[in-house]
DNA sequence: CCCCACTAAATTTTT
DNA sequence: TTTAGTGGGG
C-alpha cells in the first residue's frame, strides 16, 4: 500500500496513470472483459464463469469509473460477498489509481447496512450504539422467549422453528404486523405473535440480529423517503458481486438504494449459486434482463485458472443442471494432468492417502494445497492425520475464534459495558465465572426488571428492594460494582480487555482449573487482547482505507459523516467489526500450511492443488428427505472443482464413520457424470470390478450393522502397498509425543499395526500407559 | 447452588 | 464419538 504522502498527488498533477488508459486496458484485458469494464453508464450484467477474471474486471471497472468518468469514491456502492474480498478489491483499486481511494461504501451487505443504520438508528427506536446479535445470542434469546411464553413443551415452537419463521419473514421483508395479517391458522398467528415480541425485546435491548441489518435498512429507507433520497442520490454507481447469491430482501435493498440513474452492475455466475438454503434466489440473476431490459449483458467465458482436464471435469458435471443461463466455459490452458479419482476403504484411509500424497508429490508445497469437504465434521479425521504426520495445516470455519465459548464470554462483558441494555450478554456472564447466583435469584431479578421495565444490568441496584435473598443481593451488587468500575476505566482498549479478564475473576477461575484445556482457553481469551491491539493499529494505519480518510477533504459529499465519528468509542468499533467478520476473512495467507475448509468457504478462492474429499452419495451430494436442491449440490461440486489450478484429486470412502457406527457408502453420483477422458482412475478397484464408483445411483447410504471391531476382518488386505507400511506414521520407540490429557511423554513401543495398533508411552508423571493409536491423537514433538 | 453421572441427540453449508 | 441437557446427591 502506498504511503500517506501519495495522497498529496491529488492536489498537483495526478500520479502517472499506471495502466489506466483505454489503450493499456486493451492489452491487459480480453475483449469481453474490456467490454464489461468500459460499459457505462446504465445497468449491466456480467456473467462470469469460474476463473474468468471477474475480480480483475471489477477492480478495473471501479478504477475506470473514478479515473475516467469522474465518479467520486464515496459515490460508489460496491457489495462484496466477504469482508476479505472488499479489502482486497480496495487494495487493488488503490494500486491501479496510484492512491488509496476511500471506497467507504464497499463491503458486504451486512457491513454496509450496519453502517447505514448507525446513522439513523434513532428513527427506528434504536441508538447508534446498538448491539448485533449473532446466531448464538439469537438462540439464547428465543429460548428465553419460549420460557416466558410457557411453550417449553410444545415441539412446534422449537428454538429453530421460531428462528426460521422470523428469519424467513425478514428475508422477504415481512414485518411482525404483516406476518400476523398473513397468518391463516392459529399456529401461524402464534408465530407472528412470537415474532412481534421478539422484535420488541430486541429493540428494548438495543440489539439487532443479522437479518435485521438488511430488514431494518429496508424499513428505514421505505419509511423515511428523505433518508432514502439522501442515500440514493449520493450513490451514483452500484456494483454487486456474487449476484447469484442475493436474496429477496437484498434485492429490494438494492432497488431502494439505487435511485433513478440505474447505474447498476451485477456480477455473478448462476452455476456458482450455493446459498439457496439461506434464502439466496437464483431466480434473481436469471431474471435480471426482465428487470432491466436495456441492460448490457457480457459473458466472461474464458477460464484462465485451471487446466483443460480440470475444466473438463467441471463442465461435464454442471452440464447436467437444468436451469442455467447459456454459457460455455473454455480455456487455452494446456490439458495438464488428468484428474485423479481415488476410492478408499474408510475416512481414515482417505485422510492417510491425502496426507501421503501431499508429502510425496513435491511439485507442490503444502501451502499451495487445499483440502475440501462437504461438512465441517469431516475435518477432524483429516486434522488428526495431518497432526500425526506433522503436516502444517490451517482450518477455516468450524469453531471460529470469535465463537469459542471463552472468547464469547469476554466479548459479552465488553458488550455489556458498551450497551447496558444487552440482556443476552448480561445473562451470559452474570454467573460466569461462578458467583453463586443461580436460577432462582436470577428469576427474581428478571421479574424485577420486567415490572420496572429496566434492563437487567440496571435493575441490579434495586435487588434488595425486590425481596431477593440477602446473599444473592450482595453478589448482585458486587457484580454491579464490577460493571460500573470497568465502565469508568479510562484504559485503552487492549488494557481494558485485560482488565475485564482479571477483574471479572475469569482468569482466576481458569487458573484454578489447572488443566491443559483451561490454559488453552486462557490463551484464547488473552489472544483477544492482541486482537484489540491489532484492531487499533489497523485503525491508525491509513492504508487500510477504513478509519479516517485521506481525501475526504477534497470531496464535497452529501453522504453523512461516517460512523467512525466522535460518538463511537474504540470498544464499539471493535465489537462491531468482529460481529461481522467471517472466518474466510481472517484467512491469512500462510505460506506453508495446507488449507482445510468446506466447499462453501472455498468460494472465490483458488489453489494450485486441490483435494475434494468425501465424494460419497448421500454426503456429497448431501441428501435429506425433503431435499429438492440436488442442483445446488451439483453447483457446489462445480465450485469445488473449479478452485483447482493444476492438480485435482477426488476421493471417496466405501465406509465412513458417522455418529457411532460405520455406514456403507458408494461414489457420488457426480462422479458418474464426469467425462472419463479427464480421469485417471486410481487404485485397485475403480473401474476394475465390483467397486466401480460408477454404479446405480439410486442406492443410498445404508446403515451398517457391522460393529467397528469386525472392520479389519471385513477388509484384511491393505489396498495400497505403501499405505500400511507407514500407517503408524512417524511413531517409533523413543519418539517424544504429547497427549491432550496426559501431557508430554516418550514412546516405549508400538504393538500391532493399522487400526489395531497399540502404543506404550511413558508420560511425564512417570506412568506408563497403553493407548490405542487410532484414538490417542498423539502429537509428535521433536 | 454446584457438581457429577447419565441419556439423548446429532451433522449441512454462513453473512 | 462428541456434546448438550437433565436429574439426583452433596
Amino acid at each position: 500500500m502506498l504511503p500517506l504522502s501519495a495522497v498529496e498527488n491529488l492536489f498537483d498533477t495526478p500520479p502517472a496513470r499506471p495502466e489506466l488508459t483505454e489503450e493499456s486496458l486493451r492489452k491487459l484485458l480480453n475483449p469481453s472483459q474490456l467490454e464489461a469494464v468500459l460499459h457505462a453508464p446504465g445497468p449491466q450484467l456480467v456473467l462470469s464463469g469460474a476463473g474468468s477474471g471477474k475480480t480483475r474486471v471489477l477492480t478495473y471497472k471501479i478504477a475506470w469509473l473514478i479515473r475516467e468518468h469522474g465518479f467520486r469514491p464515496h459515490e460508489i456502492l460496491a457489495v462484496t460477498f466477504t469482508n476479505k474480498a472488499a479489502r482486497e478489491m480496495r487494495e487493488r483499486v488503490a494500486v491501479l489509481l496510484g492512491y488509496d481511494a476511500s471506497l467507504r461504501w464497499m463491503g458486504t451487505f451486512h457491513s454496509i447496512c450496519a453502517r447505514l443504520l448507525r446513522f439513523h438508528a434513532d428513527r427506528l427506536g434504536y441508538t447508534s450504539h446498538f448491539t448485533i446479535y449473532d446466531v448464538d445470542d439469537q438462540k439464547r434469546h428465543v429460548k428465553k422467549l419460549i420460557q416466558a411464553e410457557g411453550l417449553e413443551n410444545d415441539m412446534r415452537f422449537s428454538v429453530d422453528s421460531i428462528r426460521r419463521f422470523i428469519g424467513q419473514s425478514k428475508n422477504q421483508n415481512i414485518g411482525p404486523e404483516e406476518a400476523a395479517r398473513r397468518a391463516l391458522d392459529p399456529y401461524a398467528q402464534r408465530m407472528a405473535k412470537l415474532y412481534h415480541r421478539y422484535q420488541e425485546d430486541l429493540r428494548n435491548q438495543d440489539a439487532m440480529d443479522f437479518d435485521d441489518l438488511i430488514f431494518l435498512s429496508i424499513r428505514l429507507l421505505q419509511t423515511f423517503p428523505e433518508v432514502r433520497q439522501v442515500f440514493s442520490s449520493s450513490f451514483r454507481y452500484v456494483l454487486i458481486d456474487e449476484y447469484q447469491d442475493t436474496n429477496k430482501a437484498q434485492y429490494q435493498l438494492i432497488q431502494l438504494l439505487m435511485g433513478p440513474h440505474r447505474n447498476l452492475v451485477t456480477v455473478g455466475d448462476d452455476d456458482q449459486s450455493i446459498y439457496g438454503w439461506r434464502g439466496a434466489d437464483v431466480g434473481i440473476i436469471l431474471n435480471f434482463k426482465e428487470d432491466f431490459p436495456e441492460a448490457k449483458v457480457t459473458k466472461l467465458e474464458q477460464n484462465y485458472r485451471s487446466t483443460a482436464n480440470i475444466l473438463g471435469v467441471a463442465g461435464s458435471v454442471i452440464r447436467n443442471n437444468r436451469s442455467r443461463l447459456e454459457k460455455t466455459l473454455w480455456t487455452d490452458n494446456p490439458p495438464g494432468d488428468k484428474v485423479t479419482l481415488m476410492e478408499l476403504d474408510d475416512e481414515m484411509m482417505e485422510a492417510a492417502w491425502v496426507a501421503r500424497r501431499i508429502q510425496s508429490d513435491d511439485r507442490f508445497r503444502p501451502g499451495q494445497t487445499a483440502v475440501f469437504y462437504r461438512t465441517n465434521a469431516q475435518s477432524r479425521v483429516m486434522e488428526d492425520e495431518f497432526r500425526r504426520r506433522q503436516i502444517p495445516y490451517l482450518i477455516v470455519g468450524g469453531i471460529r475464534f470469535y465463537e469459542r465459548k471463552e472468547v464469547k464470554d469476554i466479548l459479552a462483558y465488553l458488550r455489556l459495558l458498551a450497551n447496558p441494555r444487552d440482556d443476552v450478554a448480561f445473562l451470559r456472564v452474570i454467573n460466569v465465572p461462578r458467583r453463586g447466583l443461580g436460577d432462582k435469584s436470577l428469576e427474581q431479578l428478571q421479574e424485577l426488571a420486567r415490572t420496572q421495565s429496566l434492563p437487567l444490568s440496571e435493575s441490579l441496584p434495586f435487588a434488595a428492594e425486590a425481596g431477593i435473598g440477602s446473599g444473592a443481593v450482595k453478589k448482585m451488587l458486587e457484580f454491579h460494582e464490577l460493571l460500573v468500575g470497568l465502565r469508568a476505566s479510562s484504559q485503552p482498549l487492549p488494557e481494558l480487555i485485560a482488565e475485564v479478564i482479571t477483574r471479572s475473576g475469569y482468569k482466576a477461575a481458569l487458573e484454578n482449573e489447572d488443566t491443559e484445556e483451561a490454559m488453552d482457553r486462557l490463551a484464547n481469551v488473552e489472544e483477544l487482547v492482541s486482537a484489540a491491539q491489532d484492531f487499533l493499529d489497523r485503525q491508525d494505519d491509513p492504508s487500510t482505507g477504513s478509519g479516517t480518510n485521506e481525501n475526504d477533504f477534497v470531496e464535497t459529499t452529501t453522504v453523512p459523516e461516517p460512523v467512525e465519528g466522535p460518538e463511537s468509542s474504540p470498544l464499539e468499533l471493535f465489537l462491531q467489526e468482529i460481529s461481522l467478520v467471517s472466518d474466510a476473512d481472517s484467512l491469512k495467507a500462510n505460506q506453508e500450511a495446507v488449507t482445510l475448509m468446506t466447499v462453501h468457504s472455498a468460494k472465490g478462492l483458488e489453489f494450485p492443488r486441490v483435494f475434494v474429499t468425501g465424494l460419497e452419495d448421500g454426503l456429497f451430494p448431501l441428501i435429506r428427505e425433503d431435499d429438492e436442491s440436488a442442483e445446488e449440490e451439483r453447483r457446489l461440486f462445480y465450485v469445488a472443482v473449479t478452485r483447482a489450478r493444476e492438480d485435482l484429486s477426488l476421493t471417496y470412502a466405501r465406509r465412513r464413520r458417522r455418529y457411532g457406527g460405520y455406514e456403507d457408502a458408494m461414489g457420488s453420483r457426480f462422479l458418474l457424470e464426469i467425462d472419463k477422458q479427464h480421469l485417471e482412475l486410481s487404485g485397485r478397484s475403480v473401474g476394475a470390478n465390483s467397486h466401480s464408483p460408477l454404479r446405480r445411483p439410486d442406492q443410498r447410504f445404508q446403515r451398517s450393522a457391522t460393529p467397528a471391531r469386525t472392520f479389519e476382518k471385513a477388509d484384511p488386505m491393505p489396498r495400497y502397498e505403501d499405505m500400511s507400511q507407514d500407517d503408524n506414521g512417524v511413531f517409533r520407540a523413543g519418539q517424544r509425543v504429547r497427549h491432550a490429557k496426559f501431557g508430554n511423554g516418550q514412546v516405549v513401543r508400538i504393538d500391532g499395526s493399522g487400526d489395531s495398533a497399540h502404543i506404550d508411552v511413558i508420560f511425564s508423571d512417570r506412568i506408563r500407559r497403553t493407548l490405542i493409536l487410532r484414538f490417542a491423537k498423539l502429537e509428535v514433538l521433536d
